[in-house]
DNA sequence: TGCTACCTACCGTACGGTAGGTAGTCAACC
DNA sequence: GGTTGACTACCTACCGTACGGTAGGTAGCA
């Protein structure tokens, strides 16, 4: 049976990916997870402590992977290019879900001062992980590209996060496998 | 003096290009223009007509300018281009900003269904327009690209679009300019 | 007379958050 | 071994605030 907390920041951290930090209020976590708004609050006393408590726990596990991935020489550049679009790819058959951090970027200017330093971090947690693949690709003669590293993984980040977004609105889902398959194809 | 409504459209624009639609509010409107609550209200009887409104003004002035580009036949690709380019690089000098249909985008599940049919109609508007620069520049020998013009003006949207999300936590306003500088090497 | 633009006053709803209480658990103590 | 106290998780009931929206009235103008 998995702990209340945890159930929280499951929930929370859905509802921000579908509808956003203000539209995720504490009584639809409560009426999800199974309890009462204040009981929400006695695990999280404040929306805004919620809101970094869901980023801090995904950066976290974000980290790992990334050290994961690191450390396993075995992995080419092409296994790691892979690996990093799957949650994208994840979110190309799911029409109104979006990443973490692209959800809360939206939001910036509605976000409590203490959520955006995360959400920062979080931005360039993700641009330099795909820069480290980047510089190492092309050092090992697996990647192919003009620009540098810093500059096109930036480019190919925003990338991603714009096609999410424009996604929204679109229900494209056959956009993020076609950009996906552009920038491999612009890679080798 | 500017007319009551079109200042009620100007200043939720504003907001909504801010803060967001659900962050915008009938009283912040009435404060900026001067008025109180309920006139507001009198103008635009719902907060989805003042959402629907916005938009559809956006649209008609965006798509006369379509038109006044597609009948210069004076105006070359990189010119066009460069007008396309123009707003993005506005946005770049202000740190909160971003597109009308990037802010509205990004809230589509808090969206009343009314609106979300005009944002879907206003992103296809943009990738299209694009896209038809793309395809006569190529056929002009102008620009230079492997991808089929709808695939790739798709993209380049999607990166614009993310670039300008992007660009609102991490406050790196070069980005803009970086991008747009890629892209156009892209097409060389 | 009728219309427009604006006003004050109000309504219901939903939000984040608080106050205060209850039931269960567990360790310390006589 | 039973009693006590502290702690945790949860509850009901409530508060102030802000929202979208309504009712009804007024002043000016054609």
């Amino acid at each position: 049976m998995k702990e209340t907390a945890t159930k929280i920041l499951d929930v929370g951290q859905e509802l921000i990916q579908t509808r956003g930090y203000t539209a995720m209020s504490f009584q639809d976590i409560a009426v999800q997870v199974g309890i009462k708004k204040p009981s929400v609050i006695h695990h999280f006393s404040s929306k805004a402590d919620l809101g970094v408590a869901i980023i801090q726990r995904y950066r976290d596990t974000f980290a790992s992977q990334l050290e994961a991935i690191k450390n396993d020489p075995e992995k080419t550049s092409w296994e790691a290019l892979e690996f990093y679009f799957s949650p994208y790819l994840h979110f190309a058959s799911t029409p109104d879900t979006v990443c973490l951090c692209g959800a809360l970027a939206g939001e910036v200017p509605a976000l409590p001062e203490k959520m955006r330093a995360e959400v920062k971090q979080f931005m360039e947690d993700h641009q330099r992980w795909l820069e480290v693949i980047l510089r190492t690709g092309r050092k090992n003669g697996e990647l192919n590209f003009k620009e540098t590293p810093a500059r096109l993984s930036r480019m190919l980040f925003n990338t991603l996060q714009g096609t999410l977004l424009v996604k929204r609105s679109t229900d494209d889902l056959s956009q993020l496998k076609d950009v996906i398959k552009v920038i491999m194809h612009m890679l080798k």
